[in-house]
RNA sequence: GCCGGGGUAGCUCAGAAGGUAGAGCGCCGGGCUGUUAACCCGGUGGUCGCCGGUUCGAGUCCGGCCCCCGGCGCCA
């Protein structure tokens, strides 16, 4: 068994650095081919990204060079080569093909160009499709989505907590839970980690998770997942104001930071790249954003929530992202704190992206006080039983506290304005789609 | 759940008026100036979503069903 880490030198990032004339052996994939009478380009693929290989019969052996004329595409190879520094080369530089060993010989690749045309077998064969530049790009980005995050809040001293996937009682109230068998018993998928955060930040004051909700509802759109990545967190002592700060700062961090670390990746999904917005948001109330809509000839009356519409003709207004706050207590969850001077308002928000990519991030400041949850609960129609522990937490130093939830696919969609929410992730849930 | 669009070659699609199907890409063979999803020539390739009906004859007309896509509702 040859030991391949010990084999390879040299990589894609690695062998701009590299003299010219120096022999070097690198790890990859065949990405693409180009065959012509006495020169073979092969695009090579690493951890780091695309390599160009050229072989003539000049610099290679007969073999050498019948082996890179055959091999298919996606083949996993070892290759040894001499550095050549030419300004044809897509990185301005390319090895000399010396020696070409295929360690594991790849079919002939399904995907074919017509094929990127069809949304539904890019889907089905996501295993394979994830290897194109785009995914490679997406997901790539994904992940310093991730460490943006959790960079801002560790700064910020909140604490990383873990909630459960399996749950008993619903955080928003219903019908949009996936039911599974759990032993003799049923339990549900989580829709949100919030009332995890609430029981927690008494102890750690400040949380955040990072982890998949569900929702169950077949929702036929391109900003809806069964299964998305929701970064929430929730802070002890702190008041919807504060929380609106948390989360404007969030979003301009981690658009800042990508800018910093991605910009190769950003460049491939969206040549002009992201744009970056620093706080303050502009905030507009409830009844200013009916205002707006009124005055554009949308028929509403106050107590509705937004639809699809409404969202998008308020977005047209901004160029920026913007809070709308201040919801009337009926379009609200149970858990939401009304105003104090003026219980028909709710102390939250929502964060919405401009352009008419949709809400980014919901929140605001929850109910601390045992007798006003509990009223809360019944006036909504539901059961105190249901929420035992949740209700619990109040009767024991539950002081006044806010937090939000954003989706990670779908602030993925706005900054790269990526045509379906799917396209941010690595293998998509839907209503149709839970393959591969 | 509601509304709209669509299922024809491995993939993307064309096929108004019924007469057992075409193109491009892919694949195979050949050619080829440093190619970037290369290009050129030739070849290969289809129970026209499923079931039933009308008809001498149905991809094309009628009925039922299934699946996919998008929008709405709901939300991140």
């Amino acid at each position: 068994m040859i030991k391949w880490l010990e084999y390879r030198n040299s990589n894609s990032k690695d062998i701009v650095k590299r003299s010219e004339g120096e022999s070097v052996r690198i790890l990859g994939w065949v990405s693409s081919k180009r065959v012509h009478k006495d020169k073979i380009f092969l695009s090579i693929r690493d951890r780091y990204g695309y390599l160009q290989i050229v072989a003539t019969p000049e610099e290679s052996s007969d073999n050498i060079f019948n082996l890179a004329k055959t091999i298919p595409v996606e083949s996993a190879i070892a290759a040894e080569g001499i550095v050549k520094h030419d300004p044809r080369a897509p990185n301005g530089v390319e090895l000399r093909l010396k020696d070409l060993i295929v360690i594991s010989k790849a079919d002939i690749w399904p995907v074919t160009k017509s094929a990127l045309k069809s949304p539904e077998l890019m889907y089905d064969k996501r295993h394979l499709t994830i290897r194109g530049p785009r995914s490679r790009a997406i997901l790539l980005i994904r992940s310093g989505v991730i460490k943006a995050a959790m960079e801002y809040f560790e700064k910020n001293d909140y604490v990383l907590i873990n909630a459960p996937t399996f749950i008993t009682s619903a955080v928003e109230g219903g019908a949009t839970l996936f039911k599974l068998k759990y032993f003799d018993d049923y339990a549900y998928l989580t829709q949100s980690s919030q009332f995890y955060e609430e029981a927690a930040i008494c102890v750690f004051e400040k949380v955040y998770v990072i982890q998949p909700s569900f929702r169950a509802e077949k929702s036929r759109t391109r900003r809806h997942l069964t299964e998305f990545w929701h970064i929430e967190a929730e802070a002890a002592f702190a008041d919807h104001d504060d929380i609106m700060k948390v989360e404007e700062e969030l979003v301009s961090y981690m658009l800042n930071y990508l800018n910093e670390h991605y910009s190769g990746e950003i460049k491939t999904v969206k040549k002009s790249g992201i744009k970056i917005y620093e706080p303050p948001f502009p905030r507009i109330s409830y009844d200013e954003a009916l205002e707006i809509l009124h005055s554009k000839g949308v028929e509403m009356e106050w107590g509705e929530d937004f639809g699809a519409d409404e969202e998008r003709v308020l977005s047209m207004q901004f160029d920026t992202p913007f809070f709308v706050y201040g919801y009337p207590a009926s379009t609200r969850s149970f858990y939401h704190m009304n105003d104090p001077d003026r219980p028909e308002v709710t102390l939250s928000s929502d964060l919405m992206a401009p352009d008419g990519y949709g809400e980014i991030t919901s929140g605001g400041q929850r109910i601390h006080d045992y007798n006003e949850l509990y009223n809360k609960i019944i006036s909504f129609g539901l059961d105190p039983s249901q929420y035992e522990w949740y209700l619990e937490i109040r009767k024991y130093g539950m002081p006044p506290h806010a937090g939000f939830g954003l989706g990670v696919e779908r602030f993925m969609r706005w900054i790269l304005e990526l045509p379906h929410i799917r396209d941010a992730t690595l293998f998509p849930r839907t209503p149709s789609r839970v393959y591969p």
